[in-house]
DNA sequence: ATGTAGATGGTCAAAGATAGTCAAAAACAA
DNA sequence: TTGTTTTTGACTATCTTTGACCATCTACAT
């Protein structure tokens, strides 16, 4: 008997296969089809659909709201950088950061420009509002998202 | 399923567009037009055209009483940009943020590439490891230093 | 000039429609 | 048994739609 989960993933992989790279699913609507607490989707989301996962998730919410799921081009230019990003962790100083920047713009994995915008915004002169020992775990988060964030257009 | 505030939203741009940079409407004949409610009129304007994004709003009541939405249509000078950066202040909703740089966008202060990058940075997704009641304080911190960045060069 | 009716648009809060979070309970695996 | 994964549901956050009531403007009669 396979874990109700495990056929929503497939369910949903399927659908963004057919589409070719994006599902965009109602909470809702999905789980009544499979008979479930909306709350299983956001688990299925969590727990498959992740950037590590090779996925990227955006949604809305309201009347009309949605989640969309994408996945991420793993082709040629940005495979290496993709493993390269998710290797970051969840936690990295400035001076770590500045030197991955520094080594992205190295192999044009990202433009000067690039570069310079990303240390502005992870440098402890931007983060001055924040607790000093979330700093490094914001700074991750900011470092990956920007970095997903070109891969994944 | 398309909400209708995003359909009406489209079709106001599209006036905007085709009459180069202004629309005048009548609450109540557009109102019926979509078979909605008036005040859902006044809802998309307030939510999709702020001064934030980029428009002008000029309404009268009474008889041939109308609402026209205007573009604003300005190029800044640097000297207004940094000025602009500054009065940003120390907090800041993404919504907020996302109107900011889309602005300085249309108004090719920044890239469109910039923008991108600028949104990740200063998304909730990226700021999750911060405290959610810190978040805006943040957020406008690393906004104003990467637009700071921008005018240094 | 003044008053009044009719025609517009404005505000605000409630109701409706979605999605997110978190932790307890249940099921499963080692 | 013990630790992990899945399933549930109560509570929360966000966005949209609706409607009752309010404010302002024009036209016209006096």
């Amino acid at each position: 008997m396979a874990r109700l989960s495990d056929v929503i993933e497939e369910f949903i992989k399927e659908m963004i296969k057919e589409t070719g790279g994006e599902a965009e699913i109602q909470r809702n609507a999905l789980a009544t089809h499979f008979k479930c607490v909306p709350s299983q989707i956001n688990y299925v989301i969590g727990t498959r659909f992740t950037n590590e996962h090779g996925y990227f998730v955006e949604s809305r919410r309201g009347g009309g709201g949605h989640i969309k799921i994408r996945r991420i081009a793993v082709t040629r230019p940005y495979s290496d950088f993709m493993h390269l990003v998710l290797s970051i962790g969840d936690s990295i100083s400035e001076q770590s950061a500045v030197a991955h920047i520094n080594n992205f713009a190295d192999y044009k994995l990202i433009s000067q420009r690039d570069g310079k915008l990303m240390k502005a915004a992870i440098g402890n002169k931007a983060l001055i509002a924040s607790n000093i020992e979330k700093r490094d775990n914001i700074r991750a988060g900011i470092l990956k998202n920007m970095l997903l964030r070109i891969i994944v257009d």
